[in-house]
DNA sequence: TCTGTAGGCGTTTTT
DNA sequence: CGCCTACAGA
């Protein structure tokens, strides 16, 4: 929650750290370069022009950011808020922020610091007027946004068993992420489903447009529209923002790349810092040619690499680097430390699942207590949320410590979307989502066909939802409802008098009063209604706490408007605090940004880790791959591997074959145990720089692929190259399968093998 | 309109 | 296995 006292951005006169004397310039430099390496420096010191950081696992990357902002400011006197860094998470927005706060003190605090959705949101706040739509609009999640998916399939008439609403909404994603409106999806269309799914498309756009709501993706490309459309609201933010830094590069997608080059394709002073071997979006949207073509975008690019990892032991780097030189489409990196010597990598089968999740508790309160280790230094990950639960069982059994990070978020929860569903729709009485959600919660006795008929009313009349239920309680035929629709009507609009100006502390307060939902859930009186009403309980304090992080800051717009802005946009990572003694347990994706001295990679099976919706093409094994390697550099000194021979899933019992993952490890630094027991340390008498592609097949380069080699292919068995058009990894061959008959293939996609 | 239950379905990963 | 939806009965 702490999230947003730092989301804020503050007017405040430019902050100048240094009376400007030459002598205190100097001195901030030295210390704000102080403890760097030498490519670290060149990237904090190359400030003009467009700038490729490629930053391996564990090199200092968030340093790198943040020295860069202070030296912005502190040694070339840019204004705070001439600068704008851009991030995925928040949580990785506050850690910078807070760095670069100690470096220069609160000042910082008016640099535009926040996740590229936060920062649109922002824009769109002020300047969507542009566009035609309210700036009061609703920001949908995930679940509302396919409620409205649902809607405009009825509209089409289509029958909602053959065609999967959630797919859909998937694919309007998808869309989305590529920048593509509904007659760009139309143009698309190359068979009748696709062109039902545009025709969907077009009229979910519309239903959000009818509510005032914009989705995820909205934010982003309605941006980019804006831009494009308005040179002059564009000319504001570039007059602003003088340099643009982007982190985590390698996972935006095009949209992204379209507002980054909007926004800094004047001044060109762009920043962008990543690792293409940690691009584990793609399934997202995220394109990674936006990291590989930086500079054939960017002429004249400076690239700088940072190729010194400060993380992790050897061992363990060595092993991550051996997964990921079996990637084909992948710039070569030879990332190194000097943290030689160190425990092996270990690796155990158990029986089952729950023999894992036992050997795994097991050894964390063994090290605990044997080896003087606390909790919070272990961290367990797993490919899917679903697994996470053997484990919860398990540590309970134990009595360990521990926290799920991910998951169900904290507002996601049921009671939690009620509540603020009310104050949504006080906000904005066009947000249909929300009337949908709590009309009938607690039971007021409008249910269905109420909601039908008006539905019906709203469409014949172009107006709300919630008018149409207006019209509909005062119409004759709504006789039976009428009345509680009536009711109903009424308290919401007093509700929306109430709640403006109103703290949201106090308006979901009042909310729950008002509504009947809090003396509904006392009624019940069951375990989970107290539980529910704990949370309830806890929404508000966090609503307490955002008024605190906001007193003094006045902004026209309402404060619970703030409130609810904020809490579209933070997820479960964001809040997770790790000042707490517990085990962590989260996803790989979760786990990215973050490290910890003893990892536990759980589940590394084929099917399961790579998973199996992964495997039906090389690009998404690449991919799985990349998370693998994302997972093991999060360890510091001790990685263990673990898989199990069989386990539930979906209920019935399944098989599994150690993941392919496993053998791509250099057999050097990898060691399976069979129960407890130390790992044997790997001597550090390597040489000075350990050769991490030894024992590991290279990557086929193009120059392998001639006519007439034989090839085999993951999916279509052996063959021979029968043509090779084009250059370099981005060649095409024909290959003819000796079973699947002739295949055009991408060789850089392709992951063949010689022979 | 509400409540209970049976059946179907699904699980990748998330701002 | 557990969640969600659809449907039947009151």
């Amino acid at each position: 929650m702490a999230i947003w006292r730092r989301e804020r951005v503050l007017c405040q006169p430019p902050l100048s750290p240094t009376d400007g004397s030459p002598a205190e310039t100097t001195l901030l430099a030295e210390t704000i370069l102080a403890g760097l390496n030498p490519e670290q420096r060149d990237a904090v010191t190359t400030t003009e022009g467009p700038l490729l950081v490629l930053a391996g696992a564990g090199s200092g990357k968030t340093r790198v950011l943040t020295q860069r902002i202070a030296y912005l400011i502190g040694v070339c006197g840019i204004a705070p808020d001439g600068i704008l860094a851009v991030t995925f998470t928040n949580k990785a927005a506050g850690e910078m922020r807070e760095r670069v706060e100690k470096l220069l003190g609160a000042g910082a605090a008016a640099v535009w610091l926040a996740t590229f959705h936060s920062v649109c949101m922002r824009i769109l706040r002020r300047d969507i007027g542009h566009l035609g739509y309210s700036r009061g609009f609703a920001i949908y999640d995930e679940a509302d946004s396919l409620g409205v998916v649902r809607q405009a399939v009825a509209r089409h008439r289509l029958d909602p068993k053959i065609v999967d609403a959630r797919r859909l909404r998937w694919r309007i994603d998808q869309w989305k992420n590529a920048g593509d409106d509904p007659a760009a999806a139309a143009r698309s269309a190359v068979d009748t489903e696709a062109q039902q799914a545009a025709e969907v498309y077009a009229t979910y756009q519309r239903l959000l447009a009818d509510a005032s709501a914009l989705d995820f993706g909205d934010l982003l490309l309605m941006t980019v529209e804006l831009f494009d459309r308005f040179p002059e609201v564009l000319a504001h933010y570039r007059r602003r923002w003088q340099y643009v830094l982007v982190d985590e590069y390698q996972d935006t997608n095009r949209v992204q790349y379209r507002l980054v080059q909007q926004l800094a394709s004047e001044h060109r002073n762009l920043c962008v810092v990543g690792d293409p071997d940690q691009s584990i979006y793609a399934w997202r949207g995220a394109d990674l040619h936006n990291i590989l073509d930086f500079e054939r975008d960017h002429p004249g690019a400076v690239v700088v690499k940072l190729e010194r990892n400060y993380r992790s032991t050897q061992p363990i780097l060595a092993g991550a680097s051996g997964v990921v030189a079996n990637n084909m489409a992948r710039r070569r990196k030879d990332l190194f430390t000097e943290r030689e010597g160190g425990e092996a990598i270990r690796g155990f089968e158990a029986e089952d699942d729950r023999d894992e999740a036992q050997r795994v508790v097991r050894e964390i309160q063994a090290t605990v207590r044997d080896d003087g280790r606390a909790y919070g230094d272990c961290a367990i990950f797993y490919r899917t949320n679903a697994q996470s639960r053997i484990f919860e069982e398990e540590l309970l059994k134990y009595d360990v410590p521990y926290v799920v990070v991910g998951g169900v978020r904290f507002y996601d929860r049921a009671e939690v979307k009620d509540a603020l569903a009310y104050l949504r729709l006080a906000q904005n009485p066009a947000d249909g989502a929300a009337l949908r959600r709590i009309v009938n919660k607690p039971a007021r006795g409008i249910g269905k066909t109420s909601l039908e008929r008006a539905e019906a009313l709203a469409e014949q009349h172009g107006t709300s939802l919630l008018e149409g239920l207006r019209r509909y309680g005062e119409s004759e035929e709504g006789a039976r409802a009428a009345p509680r629709i009536r009711a109903f009507v009424r308290m919401q609009s007093e509700l929306a008098g109430q709640l403006a100006g109103t703290a949201p502390a106090r308006a979901i307060a009042l909310v729950l009063d008002a509504s009947g939902y809090l003396a509904a859930l006392e009624r019940e009186g069951s375990v989970e209604a107290e539980s529910r009403i704990e949370n309830l309980r806890e929404l508000i304090a966090a609503a307490e706490d955002f008024h605190r992080a906001n007193a003094g800051f006045p902004d026209e717009r309402g404060e619970f408007e703030l409130f609810l802005d904020q809490v579209a946009l933070v997820s479960d990572v964001d809040s997770y605090d790790r000042r707490d003694d517990h085990v962590s347990l989260m996803t790989v994706h979760s786990a990215k940004g973050l490290e910890y001295p003893i990892v536990y990679l759980v589940g590394m099976e084929e099917g399961v880790f790579p998973h199996s919706a992964a495997l039906r093409d090389a690009v998404g094994v690449e991919e799985e791959r990349r998370l693998c390697y994302v997972g093991m550099t999060r360890a510091m000194e001790r990685l263990t591997i673990t898989s199990a021979a069989e386990r539930l899933r979906f209920g019935s019992r399944s098989y599994g074959v150690p993941s392919r993952f496993l053998a791509e490890i250099p057999p050097a630094v990898v060691e399976r145990v069979e129960g407890r027991g130390r790992a044997r340390p790997v001597p550090a008498s390597r040489g000075p720089h350990y050769d991490y592609s030894y024992a590991q097949a290279e990557p086929i380069g193009a120059a392998a692929i001639v006519r007439g080699v034989r090839v085999r292919h993951p999916h279509f068995g052996a063959g021979v190259v029968i043509s090779v058009a084009g250059a370099g990894a981005s060649q095409k061959l024909k290959v003819q399968f000796d079973r699947a008959g002739v295949k055009t293939l991408v060789l850089k996609f392709a992951n063949l093998e010689l022979g």
